[in-house]
Parts: C-alpha cells; structure tokens; sequence
DNA sequence: ACGGTTGTTCGATAACTACCGAACTGGCAC
DNA sequence: GTGCCAGTTCGGTAGTTATCGAACAACCGT
C-alpha cells in the first residue's frame, strides 16, 4: 500500500479534530498513542473488528490527530503531538488525561 | 416553560462536550457567549431558524456546556465557565480562541 | 510461490444527526 | 382576553456515522 495522505498542518481544522476525539473508541487510542509513543493498528483494537479500526484510523488521520506511517506490513500510528500542540496549545494536554471520566 | 435540566458537575463527560464543540455553529455560539458573557437564543441565531438554534442549545445544555435560565418569555445562556474548567482545565481556553480556523 | 499476518475496502444495515417549516406553549403588555 | 414575542416540540427528509463480516491487497518469511 503507498503511503496515507495526511492534512498539512494549516489544513489542520479544530471541529474535526474535536470530533475525531469525540469517540471514546477514538480518545482511548489517542490516549495509548500518548501514553505508549507509538504503535500498530493492531495493538490498539482492544478485541474490535480490525475494518471498525481502520475506520476510526481513518477518522483520526483525517482530521490531522494521528499520523500512519507503513512499516512494511504494518501500520505504524503516532500522535501529531507537534502539529496540534502548535495550532492548539493545551488541547492534547487536557483531553489526554487520564482517570477523567471520557 | 419549567426550567430545563442541567448535568450535575459530575456528570459532564468529556466526550459529549468535544461532541458539543465539534460543530461550526455551536462552537460559533460557545465563542460568542465567551465574549459577551450571556445572551438570548435569539440573539445568536445569526439568522437561522430557532428550531435550528433550539436544537444546538439542547446539545449544548445536555452535554453541560451551557447553562440556560429562563427569565421571563426569554431564555438566557451562559458558558458553564466553572464547571468545565474545574473538569477540563484549558479547554475552553483553547477551543474559546478567536482567529483560528474551525 | 505459498501461507500467514496486517490492515484496507466493500457492502449492507441500523442508528443517529442536522435541518427546517408548522404547530404549539408560556410569558408579557395592553 | 387578544395579540405578540421567545423558544420548544413535532414530523419529515436527507445526509452521516458506527458497526461488522467478507473479500481484497500488500508485505514478509520460508
């Protein structure tokens, strides 16, 4: 598979990013993503179908949250802690915590 | 009309409040409360329909974003402020900031 | 090339959401 | 009470989204 078109950071827009965040599904991979660097679509799908990730995945690669890079066969997902924090300082810091109630 | 119900502190959940503030229009009105501290339906309806805006206030005041007292024939809105910067320390202030793109 | 693994895409369904006109409710002033 | 005003509720429609199985594509090791 080629690489994934990611948004640019200017095209970065905050009501996507807050609804791709707006999912608990979502949020919790946001969160392991903070929590753990990186990590395949894999290790974050928690029992669910992988098509249902690779939906979600998709979610939060277009509103500009993660970042996929391919590994050869696997996908590796990072948060665009950089590019958010810039556009939107505080947002990740905030939405990330854990122990609040999602 | 009998004054609405309101979540209790505790019973905001953050993923309702980014759902809340994902949309144009309600992130639009969040703003505009922000600034001038409290306001009727009518005067943020920016030329839509009140079913419209009734709608977008219910999501608002159910996910605990916006706090609705009846005065009379009017109703007047105001940010819950407090509550969610107790739960959610930053986030208003970031998603509350003028000039940068939805 | 084959088999196993990783993840996407397709297709279908169910649930939800935005939108808006029309009818309605409650408050206020006269 | 009559009329007006502020908002809500209802009803319907159109568009979106979540979900998941099944089929598919790409990569890797053997």
């Amino acid at each position: 598979m080629r690489a994934y078109r990611h948004p640019a950071s200017g095209e970065i827009e905050l009501t996507r990013v807050l609804y791709a965040l707006s999912d608990p599904v979502r949020l919790d991979v946001a969160r392991q993503l903070h929590r753990d660097g990186e990590a395949t679509c894999a290790a974050l799908d928690r029992g669910r179908p992988k098509s249902s990730m690779s939906h979600h995945f998709r979610v939060l690669r277009e509103a500009g949250v993660v970042r996929t890079r391919i590994e050869g066969a696997t996908h590796v997902n990072s948060l665009r802690r950089d590019d958010l924090d810039a556009l939107f300082p505080g947002l990740l810091d905030v939405v990330l915590r854990e122990r609040q109630r999602v």
